[in-house]
DNA sequence: CCGCGGGCCTGCGCGC
DNA sequence: TGCGCGCAGGCCCGCG
């Protein structure tokens, strides 16, 4: 569910509870998520003061004092929640794992469908961690730029809304900003990457920093039940130009098509027929 | 090597 | 009210 609007408002959110804390105790009530927790998932961390909490793509990593890293993926449908000191709020069903931290709050990992993960690994295997060394360039970082992109692309047929959900291409980006991503760039959904030219790629590339920026200051998107760590809907959703907006005018001044909804690689895409037309760009 | 489709899970909203 | 279906913010893997 999250992307990275959503993971860096969460990371936030843990930041400001959880940085140089230390967890009392951990809860593993359900292991098996994507992957299995490993066995000594509890007595490695128990007893550790989190350092810093850090982003990579949409994964969250939780540095420990011991120089171990807890690694979590919030999958389509998990997110963590915080409960107050010494709360007696009832745990909810698909809690599956709960941090006791020495604040006397608790941190819970809530997920449904058990898409996400958790792991725990050294530090120093962080770049070979199989998960995190495919990842791509942050979109944010100087490594994210038209000349590799331009490169990765170069031989990539398939459609350039497919590249961009692409871990390896970069890092982070989901199916609804992917959509608004390439709506703000009025570029069609469905262009084969390799078709595009150095300009668009070097537009892709501003709107992709430029919307995941407004939606980082939004909080991120809630459709149906992501939150802020504290429990706060986002407010990007009130911000779509295209996602789940089909059948309704387009956003953009002047343009008066309608959004259309298409199905790439089985993933809704959304995307106004009108403006992200290269034939219908020159104006 | 690349790209696609299936599979993993639960829950929700819709039409009948 | 109940049931079946399609759909959902992700990602891995096997197959062609």
């Amino acid at each position: 569910m999250p992307e990275l609007p959503e993971v860096e408002t969460v990371r936030r959110g843990l930041a400001k509870h959880l940085a140089d804390h230390t967890i009392t105790d951990v809860e593993v009530r359900r292991p098996h998520l994507r992957w299995i927790i490993p066995a000594e998932f509890v007595s490695q961390s128990r007893n550790t003061r989190i350092c810093a909490i850090r982003r990579r793509g949409k994964y969250l990593l939780w540095d420990l004092s011991n120089e171990m890293v807890i690694l979590m993926h919030l999958g389509m449908s998990g997110s963590l929640r915080i409960l107050a000191p010494d709360s007696d709020a009832d745990l909810l069903k698909h809690d599956h794992v709960i941090w006791h931290l020495d604040t006397r709050e608790r941190v819970t990992f809530h997920d449904p469908r058990r898409f996400g993960m958790i792991d725990l690994l050294n530090s120093s295997d962080e770049s070979t961690h199989p998960r995190l060394a495919i990842l791509g360039p942050e979109p944010f970082a100087s490594d994210f730029n038209t000349a590799s992109l331009v490169s990765c692309l170069a031989a990539r047929t398939s459609p350039i809304k497919n590249a961009l959900l692409d871990q390896m291409i970069v890092a982070g980006i989901g199916n609804i900003y992917a959509s608004e991503i390439l709506w703000a760039s009025r570029i069609p959904p469905q262009t084969p990457a390799m078709n595009l030219h150095a300009e668009n790629i070097d537009t892709l590339i501003q709107a992709t920093r430029r919307i995941l920026h407004r939606a980082i200051a939004a909080s991120g998107s809630t459709l149906r039940n992501y939150r802020s760590l504290e429990g706060e809907v986002g407010r990007f959703q009130n911000e779509f130009a295209v996602y789940d907006r089909e059948g309704e005018r387009c956003r953009r001044r002047g343009c008066d098509g309608r959004i259309r909804r298409i199905v790439q690689s089985g993933r809704s895409t959304f995307y106004c027929p009108h403006c992200q037309d290269p034939d219908k760009n020159r104006d």
